[in-house]
Parts: C-alpha cells; sequence; structure tokens
DNA sequence: CGGCATCCCAAGCGATACTG
DNA sequence: CAGTATCGCTTGGGATGCCG
C-alpha cells in the first residue's frame, strides 16, 4: 500500500471537526454558516470558520457568498467531497462491524 | 450516515503514528518493536510504545512476548486489523484520485 | 531489547470580543 | 449573519534517562 495517498488523505481529516463538517454536508447538501453551526454540536465559531477555509482551500467543500445585509454564505460538498464519502463509507462498514464493546 | 461507528473509527487514526503502525504491520504480517522502529520514519521510542499499547487496547494488534534475555517482543495485525485496511484502501483510492492542486 | 517515567515546548483548540 | 483577532489553557508528542 502506498502512504502517500493515504497520508494525503488522512490529512484532509486532521483535526477534530473536519469530518463533522464534512458528513453534515453529506446529509443536507446545502447548508448556510449557521445551519451547519447548529448541525455541529459544541463546534465554536473560531474552529468551524478556520475548519470551512481549510476545507475550501482543499477543494473539498465549494463557498458561495451571497453579497447582501445581512450576510449568506452557503456551503456544499464538491465533486471531491462528494467522492470523500467512499472513505466515511469505509468506515462505517468497519465500525459497525468492530465497534468495541 | 450514522456517526457514531465512523467516530470509532475516527478513534483508531487518532495520533500522527497510529495510521503509519497499522500500515508497516500490513506489508511485514510480523514486527518486532525493533523492526517496527526501523520501519517507521522519525517515531519516537515513547510515541512507538504508546501507540502500541493503545492499538493493543483496541484490538488492533496482537502483542506476542517472549520472556528471555534479551527481551523480544513480536507484534502483528488482528483480524480487526487485518479488515481495517479495507479503510485505508478506500483513502487510498481517492487520494490517488484527487491528490492536490 | 523493550517498557515506563519525567520534563518541556508547541500546536490545537476554546472563550471572548470586535468588524462589516 | 458571517468572518477575524487575541488570549490563554490544555494536550500531543519530542528528548532523555532509568529499569527489568
Amino acid at each position: 500500500m502506498d502512504k502517500c495517498s493515504v497520508a494525503y488523505t488522512l490529512s484532509i481529516l486532521v483535526g477534530k471537526w473536519k469530518p463533522l463538517i464534512i458528513l453534515a454536508l453529506s446529509q443536507e447538501e446545502i447548508l448556510r454558516y449557521g445551519q451547519l453551526k447548529r448541525e455541529i454540536d459544541g463546534i465554536t465559531h473560531k474552529m468551524l470558520s478556520s475548519q470551512l477555509k481549510e476545507l475550501e482551500q482543499a477543494g473539498i467543500i465549494h463557498r458561495e457568498e451571497y453579497p447582501q445585509i445581512p450576510p449568506k454564505v452557503e456551503y456544499s460538498l464538491t465533486e471531491k467531497g462528494v467522492a470523500f464519502l467512499d472513505v466515511f463509507n469505509a468506515m462505517k462498514i468497519w465500525g459497525d462491524r468492530y465497534a468495541s464493546p
């Protein structure tokens, strides 16, 4: 097994919140900032902002900003992000099978 | 997608070194402590010890101790650990397809 | 040879406040 | 409503040393 591509994938999962953000967006297609914040239990304002920015830079999510007052920003998964769900699916299968006592 | 089983799987991947340990053992079947240390570039004594212990407690790896002087300890993947390679495989597929720029 | 304990720094993260 | 900045705590993990 080649370590490099696995390492790249792991780099996406780094941090306490990124997986939860991706999963939240996988369920709702499109979510506004505030909706995401409510979906993800316990995440702080700062963390959500920074993690969203990192995921956007990684090309996992798309950010759509509407120039209006009050501001409105929508987030959604890119094709790359949707494909990432295969990884979560493998995790889910393994977790279902082996989740601890 | 159920978060719980995914979260359990993610908990296995927590830390800088656990994925590398699992991957190393996936390539060699059985490795002694010192061999693992040499396989995994840059890992410190302390980290290898602690991560091995955690993986053993999680049931991912098997620890076989030979009561002799000098000590000899062999590590290998359990069935649960081998099954975990499916997760890495999904990661590899995604990484190969989408690795950056 | 392999495990465990100690010390210590840096990164990660939370709380809070300010801005457009 | 969404984003940025600052501060300080907590924790992961690196370096080192002792023990069976």
